[in-house]
DNA sequence: CTGTTAGCGCATTCAA
DNA sequence: TTGAATGCGCTAACAG
């Protein structure tokens, strides 16, 4: 063995098995049918020298990366994270990297992320927006690099979309809230800037057609996904200090994290769900079924979204794929103890 | 503007500013003084050949790769997610990429994994161990790379650490719950191979030693942090439908999620949080501060450990740092609801 | 089937 | 100060 702490290359391993170093390449990438008995001098070569190939050098030359991005506003989001873990599942196998980029659920630091996107040269991006704005950064991305659109689509943006069917999700749960008889709904929607939000809140329309409660005795109410607007939205609603059976029967919350702030709120002032009020949520974030009582939601498949969203973008790089592909996963509803 | 369809490359830029590559390369990276003139006309073909750098290129020449890895078991944690956010924090403006790697918390993948890593030859790698176990492929990646564990030490292993101080943080919140005044303790601690569980635990001891409780009057359990093994437990320390009074009047359990199990259960038997029974928690995780009742426990600077462990890396990487450093980050008690 | 050769785009010697 | 030349490690023609 002579490992004088440099790796061995190509070269050193044609050398020493006594070949060609195209010889060496064209068997390792079985490019080309190679001879049983220079196979067998290689593979001693290749353990004798500890060779490991050098993907830097082999992307240069293929000009690919071998890694696509992640842009993703923040990992704390639960339902992020599971998104981000079905994009790993696909890659797993692969030999194609995940680059991280959080951009902060402001957007913020967006413009620094793309230029250093773009100098990694990746093959691709998954880019979840938390926006809902098309900033010009996102824009120049997506001229240079395949890009799938994962959870949240984009106005006018010609670029491929993997997420869930929102409207009929959303549809669904409203459908179990106002089956509870209550007369007197409210709605906590999301910002009006996100395609989700506005997708749920139609479907939460739908519902309410179908229900036969006038559309004008509906309250609604705008968060923007957190927690505590979810809990600022509830002390709107109910601005006592004690529940006394006033104020919304049914509160449907255009996600979990929301409805979470929606039944804090309804504890401390002492009403029960789901006798006093019904509350559903949006997601399905592992709490969701933790907490008491247990959160009725509808289930967004956010690891096959990430694993789609990445298919599809795997498959747009090798050029199979159209650049507008659109798909849109079925949700689950999940009925708990929130609703009666 | 000619671009047809490929990059400009540092040469196009020489040609068009009709210097040597090697000016414009030692200007770029202001590595030796050029004189205003030529900086004046590089500037310009830079600019009207939208000039970026590939950095494929240079780091090979460079051999670095100008990334470092995180090979973390799962971001669903949410305490994970958080210590994710860190390092990208400290990354943010480096130029230094971050490639994910999630190894599942069995640990099954974690050999793929390495493989990978290896090949592509990143810079360092900032490594969270679930099992507690020493692989032979983590070992193997210890010897190769820059490598600093966060959150979790493993035994007899000669690599850098930062982490938090479980066990006064431990120590800190057992003092709170047995201040309760109760005398029936039980502990639920996290699996025996982690250092963290252990290190906890013997937090828990020492308060349990100053409280003048016997040892011996403690339920000891153990779960392995997740909510069901929480669950578990609590379904183990009251096996009783309803709650009479009986089975332990304060829970400490060694993670959030845990004690969330046990919160679960203890409402569901009809037990109230804290007059029946107080819990308490470990990490802090989101969600502890929006159920009901908000859930006392230590915050463990994820974040910081995250920042600083990439931090530490970096140095390492550049040759500043010794190798066998150990960072411990205060913890901070968080007095909620779910203690008296 | 195998070896020789020419770059991928860049940083960095070495002369001028 | 600047320019010309060399090679990082690899793949893919091309010629044998």
């Amino acid at each position: 063995m002579n490992d004088p702490s440099e790796p061995a290359t190509l070269k050193d391993v044609a050398r020493v098995a006594g070949v060609a170093l195209s010889t060496v390449s064209a068997y390792l990438n079985s490019t080309r049918k190679v001879s049983p008995a220079l196979q067998v001098r290689i593979r001693d070569a290749v353990r004798e020298l500890d060779y490991i190939p050098n993907f830097q050098a082999r992307n240069l030359r293929m000009k690919r990366a071998a890694s696509i991005g992640l842009v993703v506003p923040e990992l704390a989001n639960p339902y992020f994270a599971a998104l981000a873990e079905g994009i790993e599942s696909r890659l797993s196998g692969t030999g194609v990297t995940l680059t991280l980029s959080l951009t902060g659920s402001t957007g913020d630091r967006e413009e620094a992320h793309a230029s250093l996107l773009r100098r990694a040269r990746l093959d691709g991006l998954v880019v979840i927006s938390a926006t809902g704005r098309t900033t010009s950064a996102l824009l120049d991305l997506i001229e240079r690099f395949p890009v799938v659109l994962a959870d949240e689509q984009l106005p006018s943006l010609n670029a491929a979309f993997v997420g869930s069917d929102n409207r009929r999700g959303a549809r669904s749960v409203a459908d179990v809230a106002l089956a509870s008889g209550g007369r007197r709904p409210a709605i906590i929607a999301g910002p009006r800037s996100l395609w989700t939000a506005e997708a749920r809140l139609s479907g939460y329309r739908e519902a309410l057609a179908g229900s036969g409660i006038e559309e004008h005795d509906v309250i609604l109410e705008r968060g923007d996904y957190t927690f505590a607007s979810g809990l600022a939205a509830a002390m709107r609603l109910y601005p006592l200090e004690r529940y006394d059976g006033s104020g919304p029967d049914i509160v449907i919350a255009s996600n979990d994290l929301m409805a979470l702030g929606v039944l804090r709120h309804l504890r401390r002032i002492g009403a029960s769900v789901p006798e006093d009020v019904v509350v559903v949520g949006f997601d399905d974030i592992p709490v969701a079924d933790m907490i008491t009582p247990t959160l009725t939601t509808v289930s967004q498949p956010a690891h096959d979204i990430g694993f789609t969203a990445t298919d599809l973008l795997l498959r747009t790089i090798d050029g199979e794929a159209l650049a507008d592909e659109r798909v849109e996963l079925p949700t689950e509803l999940r009925v708990r103890e929130s609703t009666r």
